[in-house]
DNA sequence: ACAGATCATAAAATCGTTTGGGATCCTGCT
DNA sequence: AGCAGGATCCCAAACGATTTTATGATCTGT
């Protein structure tokens, strides 16, 4: 039982063949008589041969190795988003490896680093909640490696990305809340220097304009959109006066409208009839509670193959050339019963 | 600008120094003065200098890669065992591959050719559901790279592994079901041919017959325990006479209970009073749902940080050395409202 | 029968790093 | 003066695959 893997080397000396032979005929090289190609094959099986693509990839420079990095991997979004890059990028011929930045920009700039020295042959990646610039990418540029972003990122311009259109997902969830009969609003909103928060809020904020209604400060709390932080939100509202606390409220995420939700109960409030809810990311929980939670279909699948189809024409065209794309995906509205009354009243 | 990498013969012949010596600085050898070692950092720095681990792994024989295959990253489980396993490789030096096999056994057979291509130096496995023989594992075996179970597996004997005591959480999740008053306790059992349904179904057969019941055919639902299976067999225990139908409900995966809460939901059945339900890995939305559901812990990341624990002591003490060994977790029963009663009748 | 094309295979260089075995130069001791 | 021995550094051979460039053998047509 020959514990130690088989090398090109083996086959060549057990068939009286050069490596070089070995090779093409692995490859399946025109050059190579079939006789030769059934005898290499067979032995090769034979062998348990698998080609070391360490060897391999130093020598053609190419890893075959896809670099992606994501906040963490918890929850129905970014998993899927991976599911999703994995299918497309399995497809293409490469392996895929994820590293998680748990949301914290210093293991974020190690993870680049990791990539980087695995030699990826690109990088996908969505930002941390505590990174503000992003400085540590640039070594990658520098080294002709590929950048997507995806979703969550900084910049807006000469960068390639794939997002959700958060804007128009909030305003048409915003708009939800308001034609269901809200007319106040609140919003508890993520952090501001990530786009998709800032989108999402700019969209909300819109969706009030276009109903002649203004924006109240104390009916917009900013937060880590945990759970926690929406079940505090929630009490920070209903604390205020009777009369100024929401009838609606739209989440930039579903884990707060959760907490939310709970704070709502535990008060004995109930969901639409005193206040309606609507969400983002359609989690899949947002299916379980009571009631089933509107909220924001975030293409999540999609979004990983468009990051991974983005790479590849970034790739084929040659880094440098590339003239730096956005795509943005449609978000989806799944009108659930949290933000649903029997009437439909009209916009003012 | 170079967009080409610098390598260690680049530094060489910056600092007219032989490529050993770069080498050796860079990894502090001790025949290195410190100067050298300054000049050499600072060097490796201003140029952007990252080793190509490929050259290294070719050279050393070590990839520093750990292969992580599980049949899916959705749901909280495997997206928690994989954060555990990250964050203990990682500290360990590795870099982790990740590759799902989508529940399928044929997509799982190309993994792991895949990830012995990539040169992984050990791999963890979790089974897919349609995975009924590990022949494809052998190869694995042959080339001596250290494999590890966690979780689902098939064996019983002679392989590495880590799992939690799924007997003993069942026995306790029905017990509990029983203390509260349940004597006739449904189950919901997911495939057979896999370690941890099969031990669900045998503790909850176990708690059973603690209170001197019998087990009846008709009340044990065996399915692949997704959210629509969790339904399908809630209408079907719910279409028994009258006097046959259960009065609680140990489900082997808390998606099912789902789908079973929902169907007794949309027959008007209350829950806890009509019914007892309790599930299996205490996924977040147990938490989210009305009632809160209870449901068995399975020390998501424990299993992950131990896994990788298990790989390293293989390694440490090679591979053919090594005495197999299994690492079983206690489980732990989280008691929410879905099995609480008021009262609490003692066992018979 | 021979130039030239065609086919099948071989030799050798190469990718970037690591590492065992020297080589060189000093320092200090006898 | 001679020499041991430490301190530094260099040489060259790997690792396993790919690929450019050769090489030998067999045909083909005139």
């Amino acid at each position: 039982m020959q514990n130690n893997r088989a090398s090109i080397a083996d086959l060549a000396k057990a068939l009286s063949l050069s490596p070089s032979t070995i090779s093409r005929a692995l490859h399946d090289h025109p050059a190579i008589s079939a006789a030769t190609k059934n005898r290499v094959q067979q032995l090769a099986q034979a062998l348990n041969y698998h080609p070391n693509h360490l060897a391999a990839g130093l020598r053609t420079g190419r890893s075959n190795l896809l670099g992606v990095l994501v906040p963490h991997i918890e929850g129905t979004f970014f998993a899927s988003v991976v599911h999703g890059i994995e299918t497309v990028a399995t497809r293409a011929g490469f392996k895929v490896m994820i590293c998680q930045s748990n949301e914290d920009v210093a293991h974020e700039k190690r993870n680049i680093d990791t990539l980087i020295n695995a030699q990826v042959e690109g990088i996908l990646v969505s930002l941390s909640r505590t990174t503000y610039d992003t400085r540590h990418f640039e070594k990658v540029h520098q080294r002709g490696i590929p950048l997507v972003y995806f979703d969550r990122m900084l910049e807006t311009i000469g960068v390639n990305a794939v997002v959700l259109d958060d804007y128009q997902g909030a305003y048409q969830a915003t708009t939800q809340l308001l034609e269901q009969g809200g007319r106040r609003i609140a919003h508890f909103a993520g952090p501001q220097h990530l786009n998709i928060y800032r989108n999402r809020r700019l969209g909300y904020l819109a969706a009030l304009r276009t109903y002649g209604l203004v924006d109240e400060e104390a009916l917009v709390i900013t937060s880590d959109v945990t759970l926690a932080d929406g079940a505090a939100g929630m009490a920070q509202l209903l604390a205020l006066p009777v009369a100024q606390r929401p009838d609606g409220l739209f989440s930039a995420s579903d884990f707060a409208l959760v907490g939310a939700l709970q704070a709502l109960k535990a008060q004995g409030l109930r969901v639409p009839h005193d206040i309606l809810l609507a969400g983002f990311s359609n989690e899949i929980f947002t299916s379980f509670t009571e009631p089933r939670l509107t909220s924001v279909d975030q293409r999540c699948e999609q979004m990983g193959q468009e990051a991974v189809g983005l790479f590849l024409e970034i790739r084929e065209a040659g880094v440098t050339n590339f003239q730096a794309r956005r795509i943005v995906l449609p978000p989806h509205l799944l009108v659930r019963e949290s933000s649903t009354r029997q009437r439909s009243p009209q916009p003012s």
